[in-house]
DNA sequence: CAGCTGACTTGACAGTGTCAAGTTGATCTG
DNA sequence: CAGATCAACTTGACACTGTCAAGTCAGCTG
């Protein structure tokens, strides 16, 4: 796969990265169930017990994939903001609409990342991918945050639902609708929810 | 469910509800991987391979597991909507803390009956638990629908904000807490954006 | 009573994660 | 250059999982 000849600094050359490729393409192709250690590892063509040198078991190496998932999540979102000339609740939207979108197009790895199992090891790091993800909603919801108020409760608000939104349609809750970016569900209807954090900013300025 | 209370059909006496009752009891007590028809059969006192009799693999036996999961998320949230001498928002608050009890008493089984992949078997049967669970969110926001709007709406609204902050909070997104009904995090305050279904229901009557 | 059927058991198999011990090959030291 | 070192990887084993095929056994029907 990735074998390059020339610079091979011992057997493999990159195990460590190569695993996690192969256990997202891995999750893409037979969903949550086919990631396995053993597939990941005759994947990128080593013995089954190798990549225990590179995670701390199954548990690691779920926490390895879910740093890396974080890292797309965030380019999703932040893909789906293209133009600058829109307004900052449309921009707060279209954030949203690259979370669903995100989800749309990697089912497993959303699933994986926002996995209710705490991650074991990569404790540190993969908060520090979670934050970096969060990030991106905290400056979208920041313009709607009042003087003297804790911008915790908006970037909760807007995650919630936008988080809730995307799981139940994954979970095929909203009836039987084929999963494509084209057919959403009732995905704008949904997010006109946060028209009312533009209200209650004008109402009270 | 369907099987005869009265007599004793064979040698267990009543194996498929018994297999499901231990199925949940492993869930509550070691969590989603602890859930194993083997485990489940030794609990129940048959042979390992007696649950095939009555589930079609662990698929089935998860479906059965969420059917009844259902009809518990169910009661958690009509038990949370005690007092009948309260506003229409306030019922509609008090049925998403129950949702929310619901998962911090029973964090696996939530997990499950939210799970992304779709129930193998029983589909009808649990298609209809669903939909009686969802009847109690359906009643609860039947006051805010204008003349004329599809309900579906501001019930997915609620449900997605709510679905959305429980996910969230279960998988400990909101920071280090723990889980017990008096410390749920921001709750009130991010239940507090349905407030806006008043104000635009005042506004546009 | 003979036979049948459904509930359950027994035994086997492939696949999984994990551990212990062995092998290999790049690099370092003299 | 020769030998030592040591991380990277392999091999083999173990317990556990879901699933299948065949066997056993109780109670019912004819």
């Amino acid at each position: 796969m990735t074998d390059d000849q020339n610079t091979k600094p011992h057997h493999h050359g990159d195990l460590r990265s190569a695993l996690i490729q192969a256990g997202i393409a891995l999750l893409s192709e037979g969903g949550k169930d086919s990631l396995t250690l053993r597939k990941c590892a005759a994947r990128a063509g080593v013995s089954h017990a190798a990549p225990a040198h590179h995670f701390d078991g199954i548990s690691g190496l779920r926490g390895a994939i879910a740093q890396e998932g974080f890292r797309l999540f965030r380019l999703s979102m932040l893909n789906a903001s293209g133009t600058e000339n829109q307004s900052e609740l449309d921009h707060l939207k279209a954030i949203c609409s690259g979370y669903l979108n995100f989800a749309i197009d990697n089912p497993a790895l959303f699933d994986l990342i926002f996995s209710s199992a705490p991650m074991e090891g990569l404790e540190s790091n993969l908060k520090s991918g979670t934050a970096f993800s969060y990030d991106v909603l905290r400056k979208a919801c920041a313009p709607f945050v009042q003087p003297g108020q804790d911008p915790m409760i908006i970037e909760t608000q807007v995650w919630s639902l936008i988080h809730g939104y995307t799981h139940l349609y994954m979970a095929s809750r909203f009836g039987r609708i084929d999963l494509s970016h084209q057919a959403r569900g009732p995905f704008d209807q949904v997010v006109s929810l946060l028209d009312a954090l533009v209200v209650s900013n004008a109402t009270k300025a």
